[in-house]
DNA sequence: CATGTTTTTTGACTCACATCAAACTCAATT
DNA sequence: AATTGAGTTTGATGTGAGTCAAAAAACATG
């Protein structure tokens, strides 16, 4: 709870907090974005068994989906961590997002009943699969959860266009710490520290999400270190002066 | 019809293009993007009139919304064209879309009942307003409407992360090269010529969008015009060689 | 049509970030 | 403890696109 304190004046390009800290649980996972805000009544959380989750462990590497998958399911991170990321047919590889534990993923598909992109996991992982077709079956009887649903899918539409703000109006080491900003805000959404976390994705992974090169990621890391910004050791981070760091978003020092 | 043919081999970060190219009326409005390709039964139709939508006008530079309004509908285009923005503390703005005729705008309000960006009338325009409540209890009568407004959304997560592979990974004239085409496509999708037409924006907005300054997309234009690839006449375009535009994406010549 | 204003084009110069390359760290494996 | 290999840091150098500036074209107005 004291985590939420220290971060204030959440910036617009930054991901939209959850509504509440606690996680609760469905009868099969901790759906920490699907169930929680939506403040559903005991027997519509009963209901919610009707949608047949299922656990799937996945290890460091493997593939949720790939580009071109059939559209079944979204999937609701119960444990470890997911990038996703969208290739171009030179193989380009763009990053779009990073996804931790509550967070929903595969919202890419319905518009074409295949996935756009593809996601794998960054840590061993377990995920719960929702399939869609039961998910919009049952949100056509629980209004709240019609609601919150939409809200999940615009929330994802906010979460891209800070994004673009970002590639599109910040240099490097702006966009640098509008990204550790962003981790710190999603740890502390969810009740962990926001001032020291592991990176569960590698400089080349940062740099593909933030249009940069690893070595460009690599030197704004050094130079915040160098300004006692933050601490790094490799895949750990601590923050030590958040305010800098949300000084170093709007004008790179 | 014969204008589909023209335009082959669609691009991952283009907008995928409606299902027809052929326009369907609703009571009042034509949404194209809401009604079309639902397969809407007659009845059905006429269910949509409690929807209650009402068409407003606006004249070029006004607001269809600002970030901060309260969320009250999305909205569908009608006639014109528009651009949505995020504004960014320190005045730097990022145009995140350009939206033109049978197309829907304002899916950024849901997640928190609040606009985040703002839209502007690029053009005079017509809109139909969608009172979004009524929107999603009538989507929990009629499953292939909410089905395909699921889409709709959707399709803008998707439509937004491919302006991301392309903010973070196309230099300026693949990205102004890509722009086009997309554009292209989008009039094509409508039965418009995919060769010629007007743009509503400036070189600035384009840039914005594109993540370039107005003069670089301005030097792209002159540079696309002296090989040949199009003719440029300050606010219309031609394109003379569309395989060439296609090549230009993949590697700035 | 003359005038002022805005938008677009073009050129010369600069700098932030990419590129290339080499050294270093850290974890896993033998 | 030595070896390997992937990932990271750091330095030296090059270049694409930003910046500044001025001319040209398009547009608006009396």
């Amino acid at each position: 709870m004291a985590y939420f304190q220290a971060v204030h004046r959440p910036l617009r390009f930054t991901v939209p907090p959850s509504n509440s800290a606690r996680l609760s649980n469905c009868s099969t996972c901790n759906l920490a974005e699907l169930c929680l805000p939506v403040g559903l009544t005991d027997e519509e959380m009963q209901r919610l068994d009707e949608l047949n989750m299922q656990k799937h462990s996945y290890a460091r590497g493997d593939y949720l989906y790939r580009g071109g998958d059939k559209f079944r399911a979204v999937f609701a991170i119960n444990r470890g961590a997911f990038k996703t990321r969208v290739l171009h047919e030179d193989g380009r590889e763009q990053v779009t997002g990073f996804q931790m534990a509550g967070e929903i993923i595969g919202l890419d598909a319905i518009s074409t009943d295949m996935h756009d992109g593809e996601a794998l996991a960054l840590e061993d992982s377990v995920v719960c699969e929702l399939p869609f077709h039961r998910l919009e079956t049952l949100s056509r009887d629980i209004p709240s959860l019609q609601r919150h649903f939409h809200k999940i899918m615009s929330r994802e539409i906010v979460r891209d266009q800070g994004i673009m703000l970002l590639l599109g109006s910040m240099r490097s080491e702006e966009r640098v710490a509008a990204f550790l900003l962003t981790l710190s805000q999603r740890y502390a959404a969810r009740g962990l520290s926001p001032t020291q976390f592991q990176l569960s994705m590698s400089r080349q992974d940062i740099g593909s999400y933030l249009g940069l090169k690893l070595e460009t990621v690599s030197r704004a890391f050094s130079h915040f270190q160098e300004k006692g910004i933050i601490a790094v050791r490799t895949r750990s981070i601590e923050i030590l002066d958040l305010a800098l760091l949300q000084a170093g978003v709007n004008s790179s020092c």
